[in-house]
DNA sequence: GTGAAAGCGCTAACAT
DNA sequence: ATGTTAGCGCTTTCAC
């Protein structure tokens, strides 16, 4: 592998000024440069990334945590931080980090502090006060991504206030009987996520005056599969059915409307569903759903700690909220008497 | 950050020692181990990647380069190339790169070739003559996954092949009217694939004595929405129907079935389907399909070249065709006559 | 505007 | 079984 030395015996120059040149600092003639860089290329010359992070301390790649890369959720907020990353020119090393158990400790510790990033950006993650403490001694910049945790900064929706507005629109056309699909995501394990939404559903229900019904809050595992199963045997239970139905996602959303297919109930006459997210399919749906931009998290997220290492206009930025706005389709309408 | 340094003078030996202790490496008595890890562990020392690359040439850390983390393809390759190497306690850097144009040339200068990684692996890509060369003349060991590319080692399904007996499979129920969702796949760029797969429909229909119809020739944009557009469109036209599918993914088979249901066209009674993968979404679906496991193939190749950098037994492996199996399902029936 | 030289924090010979 | 030492290939003062 041609080395810095290499291009510096080529050029005539010293290896001072070759790294100077080909990084684009000042103080190198206009001329030398342009020589430099030529020579360079021709040599195939490309600077190693051990040798310049061990010398300047900086790495030139981030870290990015998630539970899952097959998720709709994390995958977009992954190419969102992509996105900003190739913008200033940084790597990303994907942990691919399994909720609890198994080698999470293990990995978290011989991978993730090892140096090998100047920041970490997690996405719907819990983490424990250890590792929480590992985080911070490791002292570069973090920032979460979907779902708060206390004590690190963060970039997501209000689930909450997100998940009563759905259920508001629900009852605003007139539904009161309205299943919620939850249920823990197994993957990722930031519970707060289900947990808020839980919260907000109940909360609109209880200020409408409308009573909630056990067997009427389902889990679907933040999947399709799961949610169409579990949508369907709620169909083949005698009894009267619910009129809409909201789903803490567009996927299990999209898993519930599946069902009514199955069992032949129209969309939207006999049956209402709303969603979170805005999935890719959703459009294609006809799903209404509270949309959010998980791309543009993750893009900020990573422009938030590239500013925070560089001093850039972003730099020290706090917890930011993400918005999530009602997008009215084809799946949402009064319920028929 | 607490250095080698550190802990060898905590622990009263030289860094040598330490070096070798942490490492687990011979030559250290049990009891100076445990001492030093201890010490390590109570000092919260975790060595520096960028040290232990330059110093050994080796960064524990392999790039993976693919052209979407969308696509459940090449998701569920990354997740297997994430096991193997994590088992193998490699870091994963991912390289998120578009087809061409943009910024492929800088990405693959700039970060590719910067020696982050001990051995590459791409998925779903092609590369050009000049990329080829670099990656070569980089000396690191390189395989791609999901369709071949002239010079570099690859692992996958024969597309043709498997094409071929997807249709044959189809014409043995008796089908004679059959369409093919093909296309593009916009982001990869590796046009082999639907290539071959077209070649493997036309053989089996060619071979049955059966002929095509241009217009039964559809293009699925390897998307389950563009897909399901498409054969809504194609329901839409006057005349005869085709009696059956045979779609090369089963993301745009489903978006088929789903436009059969957007118009009352009953599965596998008016329409048979048929696809390539077994998609997680395709058991709910009753997806007939040829069941490949990029998952599989992922880990596979991760090994292959951990294997490569260390002489493992899988070392030196050359090209690996991956199976696919005819997996029926509800899908697929002989036509209603 | 350019060069010399001192590290950065490790690993790997080579000693002992 | 342990210590010494010479790099690995850069960046970064500090001179000039």
């Amino acid at each position: 592998m041609t080395s810095i030395d290499d291009v510096a015996h080529a050029s005539g120059v010293s290896i001072a000024t070759v790294s100077r040149a080909l990084r684009g600092l000042p103080n190198v003639s206009e001329a030398t440069r342009q020589r430099i860089q030529g020579i360079a290329e021709e040599l195939g010359y490309v600077a190693s990334s051990s040798a310049s992070g061990l010398a300047s301390g900086r790495t030139l790649a981030m870290g990015v945590v998630a539970p899952s890369v097959s998720r709709w959720f994390y995958t977009t907020v992954i190419e969102g931080i992509d996105s900003a990353l190739r913008d200033a020119n940084y790597d990303m090393i994907l942990y691919n980090l399994a909720s609890r158990g198994g080698d999470r400790e293990r990995v978290f510790h011989r991978s993730i502090l090892r140096k090998r990033t100047d920041a970490l950006i997690a996405v719907g993650m819990d983490f424990t006060a250890a590792e929480r403490e590992q985080l911070l001694s490791l002292g570069h910049p973090t920032i979460m991504i979907g779902g708060p945790v206390r004590g690190i900064r963060h970039i997501g929706i209000e689930e909450r206030g997100v998940a009563q507005e759905a259920t508001e629109y629900l009852i605003s056309l007139g539904h009161r009987d309205i299943a919620h699909i939850g249920g823990d995501d197994d993957e990722g394990l930031n519970r707060q996520v289900p947990l808020g939404r839980r919260r907000g559903f109940l909360d609109a229900m209880q200020a409408a005056g409308i009573s909630t019904r056990d067997d009427w809050m389902m889990s679907g595992g933040f999947s399709l599969t799961v949610s169409r199963a579990v949508i369907n045997e709620l169909f083949d239970r005698p009894g009267p059915r619910p009129t809409a139905i909201f789903a803490n996602s567009d996927e299990m959303a999209i898993g519930a409307m599946l069902a009514a297919m199955d069992h032949g109930v129209s969309i939207p006459g006999d049956l209402s569903v709303i969603g979170i997210d805005n999935h890719d399919l959703s459009e294609s749906f006809g799903l209404t759903t509270m949309a959010q931009d998980p791309y543009e998290q993750g893009s900020l997220g990573a422009r938030i700690l590239l500013d925070d290492l560089t001093g850039g206009p972003l730099s020290r930025k706090t917890s930011v909220r993400a918005t999530a706005r009602l997008l009215r389709r084809r799946s949402t309408a009064p319920p028929q008497r």
